[in-house]
DNA sequence: ATATAATATGCGTATAAGCGCATATAAGCA
DNA sequence: TGCTTATATGCGCTTATACGCATATTATAT
């Protein structure tokens, strides 16, 4: 398949969108997509998969978690793409949602994988 | 539907990313493309107007043709859209051959449409 | 070893997409 | 009017997508 082709059919979904959108933002773990687009588990990681095989994000695991980025090289550049998206979504209530959640409820839903809580190895940390 | 969204699903096809690339040759009317991507008739009018209702093309008539070209304005800056198609296709074999065959086959096939026969008005001509 | 949490995956299902065929529409010409 | 050409469209079929549910997998902790 075209590469270009499977960037597009990559970002040609709602969901995949939104967190593609989220992910402009920041790194984050399954979770952490799952919950602030209000998605489920299953429907976080399928299509967090479809965007990485599509070449739009990097993967990496790190005990439990597994993490999502957007990738700096992808098979096109994605660098207007991220800008497009952007401009796209920056006016859409639903994306902003997404954002907002992201920023208030996850930190304390998956912080141990997110080395925002002082656990700088990320590693070992039970939640609660 | 966000208006990126629908740009996405519109590109997210083969052949709409063919007729895309062709029309980045130039501007073409429906039998043009159809010949050219060596497609049916219904194929390429249907996925003409789905490239046009996503924003992508400009639409115009003339006699008994039915024109069209990349949108100059849409919904998003098509600019990139156009750069990245054109990076992503350039050493597609089979885009590359459509380009090719829109330049031999089609100029005998459609001449009156087009002005390129020396018709100026482009219309009252047959073909033969 | 067992339990728990995060993620992945097989499977069934509902919906959407893409296409061809036949036919309709519309413009121009005899 | 009737004929031809270019394009559009209704319909049915086939395949692809997206999703949830249940379950498997993997890592970590007890």
């Amino acid at each position: 398949m075209i590469k270009a082709l499977g960037v597009f059919k990559a970002l040609a979904d709602e969901t995949r969108l939104r967190i593609f959108n989220l992910l402009m933002e920041r790194d984050c773990c399954v979770c952490e997509v799952m919950e602030a687009l209000d998605i489920s588990q299953t429907r976080a990681s399928r299509n967090l998969q479809l965007l990485h095989e599509a070449g739009l994000l990097r993967h990496w695991k790190e005990g439990l978690w597994s993490h999502y980025g957007i990738a700096e090289s992808a098979p096109l550049d994605i660098a207007p793409l991220v800008a497009m998206v952007r401009r796209a979504l920056e006016d859409d209530l639903r994306s902003r949602k997404d954002i907002s959640r992201l920023a208030e409820v996850v930190p304390v839903e998956c912080s141990s994988s997110c080395g925002r809580n002082g656990n700088e190895n990320g590693i070992g940390e039970k939640r609660q």
